[in-house]
DNA sequence: AGTTGTATGTAACAGATGTTACAAAGCAAA
DNA sequence: TTTGCTTTGTAACATCTGTTACATACAACT
């Protein structure tokens, strides 16, 4: 796959023609990384644009305890590292690793502010890009400020539901994962969503949710 | 004061000559709102960047329950609305209303983004303005995401620290409105804190806090 | 079918936080 | 000072959630 096909298909280029021609070819660069491999630390530099091309991805916070929270995962055409600050150099906000082997192909922050410059509908692209970062993590920061874990699932719920538009959900989740996304723990999670089912709201086996009782959710959340 | 004085005036528009030449007069508008008049809902179709001339608003949360947390305070210079989408029109995330007398600017964000296509600086502007809310959002939810309440306060803390960088600071909250910020409630914050000046971290008295223990605040957040 | 590993259910307990209500302290204006 | 209002301290209690440990269920593989 090379460098044409790679940008052509990612959604930050789409409706460009031929984005291969907004970059020199020290402008950017492809590794690959091993299973668990690290692929960046709080520490480092973030001088580049990430677009992920096989494997995944994940965003995590790593405290001094040993503790980790996992953010976010990210795949195949997904991007990191996506904020800019033109003038200055920050370092990543959290760590980044990947938990498979998993290729990223880098592009030099300043190229891209002047491929930005020089081509209006990537500077659009860009600037969308960027504002759906933030009203998602706007959602996340509301998602955190509800104050029961019940609130918390009804509205992980819901989210699916909105995505899947269907009473019968598959949650891509393991409990485990839901419990880190929502800031909890796993046998709190099984605990409540238990509860969930013997008040009526939900069915729940392994991953698949049945919504019994759509307004009884929404009512949670009030 | 007029149009040209408030742009040179703000960050957006920082080491720009003459910011008023990049807009028509159709493109803004300055609106007044009295004290505790709501500016926007989550109904409303987000089309303007806002920019604050006097007074300040407020971004809150509101729960049909009638229940308010209040997300943000911003005040003069601050502007809220700043994502774009270029191409599909969305509506606000929070609601948001002036609790004082405030007047606003408004910018049509067609108009701004012809303008930012237009003008390379502002380009870096904008995009390091929406890069930073996302490294500030980006904190705050690594904040809510901390377990216990006394790690919340810590950050809080130690977030006073950096920025007024002295053991005597001087926090511009009120505790209920901490506790709002660390999704908290005002007792339970107010315990917390007695909790810590038994334990010789901190002195507190009326939001002046005396910093005793510096690297045992931070031990904590391990 | 049996085995292994992973994911989930469950229970008991401790501890943290929310809730409510009231007391005390500070502040501002009369 | 007095009064009234706002902010903060405090206490008792209920509830929720975390913690730990173990049991059970499922899936993949032999």
């Amino acid at each position: 796959m090379n460098f044409k096909t790679i940008l052509s298909g990612n959604t930050l280029f789409n409706g460009i023609d031929s984005p291969q021609d907004l970059f020199n070819t020290e402008d950017w660069e492809i590794k690959s990384y091993k299973s668990n491999e690290a692929i960046a630390s709080t520490f480092d530099d973030c001088l580049n644009l990430a677009i992920i091309l096989d494997g995944s991805v994940e965003i995590q916070n790593i405290y001094p305890s040993g503790k980790i929270s996992s953010l976010k995962k990210l795949s195949k055409g997904d991007l990191f590292g996506e904020s800019m600050l033109p003038g200055i150099i920050h370092s990543y906000p959290s760590d980044i690793i990947a938990p498979e082997a998993t290729r990223v192909l880098f592009i030099h922050k300043s190229a891209l502010l002047d491929a930005i410059k020089s081509n209006d509908k990537l500077l659009e692209n860009y600037v969308g890009l960027l504002s759906k970062k933030l009203l998602m993590m706007n959602e996340k920061i509301k998602m955190l400020s509800l104050e029961t874990l019940r609130k918390k699932i009804c509205w992980f719920i819901l989210d699916m539901y909105k995505s899947q538009n269907s009473f019968f959900l598959e949650s891509p989740y393991k409990q485990e994962e839901i419990a880190n996304a929502l800031g909890s723990q796993r046998p709190s999670v099984s605990r409540e969503i238990n509860h969930m089912e013997k008040d009526g709201l939900i069915d729940y086996h392994r991953g698949k949710i049945t919504i019994k009782n759509l307004s009884g959710i929404q009512a949670q959340l009030r």
